[in-house]
DNA sequence: TCGCGTTACGAGGGTCGTAAAAATT
DNA sequence: AATTTTTACGACCCTCGTAACGCGA
């Protein structure tokens, strides 16, 4: 297993194209081809089927594993690269739903101390920049039992500051049989149809404990805005789960507060142990 | 950063030696000082020092992340590999101190189910052995907070159920002023001269959110057996900590139950979570 | 002097790009 | 036919072992 290997696989299974694996590379298409042959042939598995490009089960597993390893075997080298002295110019990288009020009141009370560039992307994005050494902070959020921390990367690897908890609501139609209930269990929504919006990390296969929901038939929003969820939600394209602090008004839309199970939206504030000095006034604003 | 470099850096630094690293990889010392060298220059800083051979401050972090990599590594090859049909011979890796009453007890209960091979190991063989798919399950042990799972890889990599918690005891030589204590708090024994016994997993220094122990004149014990461990305690070379269910009496040896921090010593049987099949027979054992 | 780590150098192997072929839509 | 992946092949580079060297005990 070589990790150039790796990382062409990773890309390639992130991408879905051996095409656009080798641009983001700088290989030829050839040399990724090679990688992943290569790669196969050394696990013994076919790890992809092509066109479609796909991953199959050892390529799931196998890519769940790169992961994993290439972030930090960057972080490694972030920490180890020469540390410059502390600019005083500090980059955030946060993600959609993350970025939430209380976000925002930190960022108030920081204001006039130091510069602050904000960087909204997903989260996986946020990651890699952090690991990078591209941001010196992220704001990571998503869906947890409370007082747990989010599953963003392994612990160790990220150090952890907890911004806020909230209650999660669930979308439903108005016209829908449970859009009065005063709470609603999920598993009574077992059969449910969900919208799928990865990028906004309140999706209720990410619930922990809940069983994977069916992907067949879902509707997929790749957008990153609230509104336009909440839209799908009222158009009757499927239900939806957010935390309180996000929900917006939208007629024809109602917010049942999600009784069970016990879960939470959780926003974090993560950075590099070894980059602790640089981050230290936002951890102070946090806490302070 | 090399994979084949990053093995080699990880073996010189466990057994820190050049000489014996190669030697363990089949490698020339040549090789091992070319790899050790091209590491520090991709890194661009000495990872090492030679004579002796001591991890630097960048090493020990580099060395941790490396750990980590390998491991998982291995892991994702081990289930890759095409699984053999379950053998209805087991093989457990158990650390010392992980193999108490309820391990045993788990074992009786299967009696006669199936063969298995009991292998005791320091735990971080126990990890190599699991990762490498020679132990299908492995029994480790370590010391939290209550109901929080113990720190052996990262979450994810390894499946993980709790066989047992207890208590700790502090062990102090009889004429110790505190060894008539009815309980005590770490806190009160930050200057305490401890054993050092790196095979029993009970160090002070482990013990989550507890600052780290001085390392100067501690005495260093590598054996495996409780009672040597007590021998030591009772001829004042030190203090220890133990769980409840490893103590054993010994004249001239007080223990005193730990009252805080609120930590116990916990016990957990763990596996690969593409393995499960071949550990059911145990799981259901420990949870029936 | 002995043990251990480093450096010089060359053979061998591996990797990537070019280019042509094959396969799928 | 167009697009995408695979294969063939060769130049280049990199890696490892041999062997000589440096250095400290």
């Amino acid at each position: 297993m070589d990790l150039r290997q790796l990382r062409t696989f990773e890309a390639v299974a992130r991408t879905g194209s051996f095409t656009a694996a080798a641009a983001e590379l700088a290989y030829t298409q050839s040399a990724v081809s090679q990688h992943v042959a290569a790669l196969e042939a050394s696990v013994g598995r076919r790890l992809l089927t092509r066109r479609p490009v796909a991953l199959t089960e050892a390529g799931v597993r196998l890519a769940s594993h790169a992961r994993h390893v290439l972030l930090r075997l960057d972080v490694a080298r972030t920490e180890l690269a020469a540390q410059a002295p502390a600019p005083d110019r500090l980059t955030v990288a946060v993600t959609p739903t993350g970025f939430t009020g209380p976000v925002a009141d930190l960022l108030a009370r920081l204001s006039g101390t130091a510069v602050i560039r904000l960087l909204p992307l997903p989260a996986a994005d946020c990651l890699r920049q952090l690991a990078a050494g591209d941001a010196e902070a992220a704001v990571l959020d998503g869906i947890t039992t409370a007082n747990q921390p989010i599953a963003a990367a392994e612990p160790g690897v990220l150090a952890r500051h907890l911004v806020a908890e909230q209650p999660l609501r669930v979308l439903l139609p108005a016209g829908h049989p449970l859009a009065g209930s005063a709470g609603l269990d999920l598993a009574s929504l077992r059969d449910a149809r969900w919208v799928d919006a990865p990028l906004l990390r309140c999706d209720p296969a990410a619930v922990p404990g809940h069983p994977p929901v069916p992907t067949s038939g879902r509707l997929r929003y790749e957008g990153d805005d609230v509104a336009g969820l909440v839209r799908l939600v009222a158009h009757q394209l499927g239900l939806a789960l957010l935390p309180e602090g996000l929900l917006v008004d939208h007629p024809g839309v109602a917010a049942v507060p999600l009784r069970s199970p016990a879960v939470v939206h959780r926003v974090e504030l993560v950075h590099l142990p070894g980059r602790a000095d640089a981050v230290r006034p936002l951890v102070a604003a946090l806490h302070g």
